[in-house]
DNA sequence: CTGAAAGCGCTAACAG
DNA sequence: CTGTTAGCGCTTTCAG
């Protein structure tokens, strides 16, 4: 493999210039520069990054680290959307994106601020991350510049991007007390999760605002899991059949909740109406449609790749960004029976 | 942050023992080694591997070179999947994933064989590339390891992995035939795309097995894109009536195809019979529900790691694999009508 | 406009 | 078991 050494060695000038002359230095003649290029070319030379990286202390390299990446995470795409925004601005800022994927398991072995370090990555970007992590205190408190999906962390270094999921979760209860319903009950995540926090909130100030009572017993937890959704819902149909409606905090759930609701016999939206979050392509196949709240995985990738971006220039700008939502009607609400 | 200089001088010792005890070589003793493992810590050491494989000449990178990444990439989450496998597989061996995504725009730029030089991975593995791609055989021909996941390449530093598309073909072909289709038309990808040319093959093998003849006026490509698909079906609707099934070479375009039976005010099954190719989510949630042939997209990344990694280690071992499909029977296929 | 020299942090002979 | 030395490929003062 061809170093600038072997260039320097083909023109007969020093590595000093070669370097300067390849990295677009203007104190170099246009006509020694064409000779290098020229060179460089037949010996087909790539630049060694890390050669160059060990000097400069940069690497342009942007991690991405994901908590519980697994086969799961194709259902609902978010994780996917997302590496595609951050993929797509990175790309174009000359950035290359390395994966870095933990579970409880690799957990140990490494913290997320040693996982970077090592690599010594400009930036990271942290996905999928639960508010008890054991490393995610680390990692916001070290050097590193970094920005967090959908957990609201400040400081200097440190930036986030999530969606407004209080407003968001407020609008879909909104739908639903607007077609009648008053007995509503809510599938959340769980509670490390601050979007699932954000979303109980959403769900309570709808509730208040229309001069209902929050009660406990309408809440469940499905972890964010469709098969965890499915088992809850069906205790939560034996327990409060009174309820008419059910809002999901993901539309993962939101299936599971339907496949409960057929086993039960019940149809949507005939006899129980359902509306989910996340905006997942199953949401629009599935029979009945699910209304939904929207959100938008791949525009945040792009605005947390700026945010991480701007960080790196020690630019002024927001370090955070927060999404809205839109309501997507489709058929699994109705008015509630009379 | 710290260097090994910087524990050499803490615990008054020399670089290279420093070196050595942290890499677990044998020849050091066990005290100094613990008493350098804990300055370490204190110093929050983190090993620069920019420095180290300036000299090792390897990074503990694959890259993932990945050709059309994109958002239609969530609804067939076959990259997704194999993604994962990959990662699965990489970061038990110690390798880490570098993401490179390249489009017809940014080709022109670098090409695949300098990313990987630039960034020094010490493999590659090749996705979504097309057969006329201006630099699949550069990098092929390169000494770089790569393994390129649908195209069958042979050569000594080149493996891959692909799916038994001909037989999976046949497999979907026959299952119409045994429901007494024969008139059977083809929504195929496109002529770059080898899966195409095989799945090809395998519906003529077995329109050939049945006697019946191949009719070129029955193939259409939908560029195995779902809205393509159904403009084609649309033209094969209006065109062929006498079709009573047709077999998609991906399950996305399968989808397109539904979609135009039902502007032509065809019943699936009952009118018109559809087979898919790939098994996605979205084929179980969808009404009726698609049957269609599965692949192991995940599994496809894993064997893929798999054999980077023996060309790595330069073990000798089969450089290609190719997966068995299965048939999955769901709803869209009956029997023809008499 | 060009070159010499130092050094980034690490590993790897080779001695002792 | 430990240390000396050289060098990986590159950038960056500092001189000329």
């Amino acid at each position: 493999m061809a170093t600038i050494k072997d260039i320097a060695k083909k023109v007969g000038l020093s590595v000093t210039t070669v370097s300067r002359a390849l990295n677009g230095y203007d104190d170099v003649s246009e006509k020694t520069r064409k000779k290098i290029q020229l060179a460089a070319a037949e010996l087909k030379y790539s630049p060694n990054v890390a050669a160059r990286s060990l000097v400069t202390n940069r690497t342009q390299t942007i991690g991405l680290l994901v908590s519980g990446l697994n086969q799961e995470g194709a259902k609902d795409h978010f994780m996917f959307d997302i590496l595609n925004g951050l993929n797509h601005k990175a790309s174009n800022a000359g950035y290359d994106l390395v994966l870095f994927s933990t579970d409880s398991a690799k957990q140990r072995v490494k913290s997320y601020t040693q996982l970077c370090r090592e690599r010594r990555v400009d930036g990271v970007i942290l996905q999928g991350i639960r508010l008890d992590d054991p490393y995610l205190q680390e990692i916001i408190e070290s050097d590193i510049p970094c920005v967090v999906i959908d957990i609201p962390v400040r400081s200097s270094k440190v930036g986030h991007v999530t969606t407004d999921n209080r407003q968001g979760a407020k609008k879909a209860v909104d739908y639903l007390l607007q077609h009648g319903h008053k007995q509503i009950a809510f599938m959340n995540g769980h509670g490390q999760a601050h979007v699932s926090q954000e979303r109980l909130l959403g769900y309570q100030d709808a509730l208040q605002e229309a001069a209902l009572t929050v009660t406990q017993a309408l809440i469940y937890n499905g972890e964010f899991s469709e098969y965890k959704a499915e088992v809850e819902a069906l205790k939560l149909f034996k327990a409060k059949p009174e309820a008419t409606a059910v809002f999901c905090a993901s539309d993962l759930m939101a299936l599971g909740v339907m496949k409960a609701a057929k086993r039960m016999r019940l149809r949507v939206p005939e006899d129980v109406s359902i509306i989910g979050f996340d905006n997942i392509t199953l949401a629009e196949y599935v029979n009945p449609g699910l209304t939904t709240i929207s959100q938008e995985p791949f525009q945040m990738g792009i605005e947390a790749c700026a945010i991480l971006l701007s960080l790196l220039t020690g630019e002024e700008t927001s370090k955070q960004s927060i999404l809205p939502t839109t309501l997507i009607e489709r058929e699994s609400v109705a008015f509630v029976r009379s």
